[in-house]
DNA sequence: TCCATTTCTTAACTTAAGTCAATCGTTTCG
DNA sequence: CGAAACGATTGACTTAAGTTAAGAAATGGA
């Protein structure tokens, strides 16, 4: 499982051996239930995440309804913005399935040890808010059902693997809107 | 005017008189014309921005219609996507108004001569994609309405100095749609 | 396995945004 | 200055999402 950790900081800088040794020495791996809150509406995140396997959730709590903004899954990293600017989170994090997830608490110390880590989390962030834009333009610029149609080909795994009442708080609608719109959808596809 | 700049800079990192005298020696200041396209679709960004007077807007050109996806006015930087990834643009950015601007040309010169610069765009990196998450957060979980609502509150100077079909299409909605939710308002307004 | 709970679908109705078209007001520039 | 272009508003109509409520299907735990 560290491995994939490896990998995937080896895609953006090579690592030495002592380094790759660091890094698993530091590495702390977590299991956790479908369901578990990692992070609450109101606590200080004091760790950032990498998806080994599962799927992670965030999600706002409005009026008691939850708001689910995104899903993160294999290979993907979440950094709370609670952990960044030290201040109480507004979402949750829950787990969706079962999980297995590498904690980041120690970041300062291996960033110390590695100094080059700093050229990779420069990297990452500014791939990740190209992402966010991206994704937030697209969302902006499309419909529900143009939204959920781009889902099935960018994220379909997400479809079999999440809920659907939280696929449609995902896609701004509600579960009975996003039900009608898979039935137009297979209707379509049926008159073809 | 690059006393702005020194003045953006040092809010996150100390400078000596010898780095504000380099800033100031690389700085490249421009004025543009109201409607001046600074980056066009196709085109490969050769420069990042910040605004030092008026306001720019990014927008895609989808089906012969402009769907513009953000604001940028005094005191915030915009880094295309495009001069990150280096592929062609798939959006515009243009002036709104009259506007001068500071053009980031020789950042790899910058960096090289102030090495603390990384640490800079390391910060504000981190704070543009908290900004850009909150932000899609916010629309995602709100109504045309609300949104509008809270431009209001968060960017009113935008309602005077866009044109409206502008800010309908920012907000997600046609110029019809903001029309009539601006006519409820003030209905709204009126009965209290 | 079976019951309870959760999730999904369907239906009827309401509400608001999209569309199309006309009009009015305001810039702008020849 | 005045015509043309542009922007904002309004109205009539269509379309799709929200709401409420009920019931069907799937899931999970005892």
């Amino acid at each position: 499982m560290v491995d994939q950790i490896i990998a995937f900081i080896s895609a953006y800088i090579p690592l030495t051996d002592d380094e790759i040794q660091t890094i698993k020495d530091l590495n702390v791996i977590q299991s956790f239930k479908k369901n578990t809150i990692l992070l609450s509406e109101g606590e200080r995140a004091k760790e950032c995440y990498f998806v080994l396997k599962g799927c992670i959730r965030s999600y706002y709590l409005i009026d008691g309804e939850e708001r689910t903004t995104e899903f993160y899954t294999e290979q993907q990293s979440i950094t709370p913005i609670s952990y960044v600017t030290a201040n109480p989170s507004e979402y949750y994090l829950s787990c969706v399935e079962d999980c297995v997830v590498s904690l980041g608490t120690k970041n300062d110390l291996l960033i110390e040890k590695i100094p080059k880590l700093k050229t990779l989390i420069m990297q990452v962030n500014s791939e990740l808010l190209v992402q966010s834009q991206v994704s937030s333009d697209h969302f902006k610029n499309s419909s529900p059902e143009e939204r959920y149609k781009r889902l099935l080909e960018t994220r379909s795994d997400l479809i079999t693997r999440v809920p659907q009442y939280q696929l449609a708080s995902y896609l701004g609608i509600t579960p009975e809107s996003l039900s009608r719109i898979r039935k137009r959808i297979v209707a379509s596809e049926r008159k073809k």
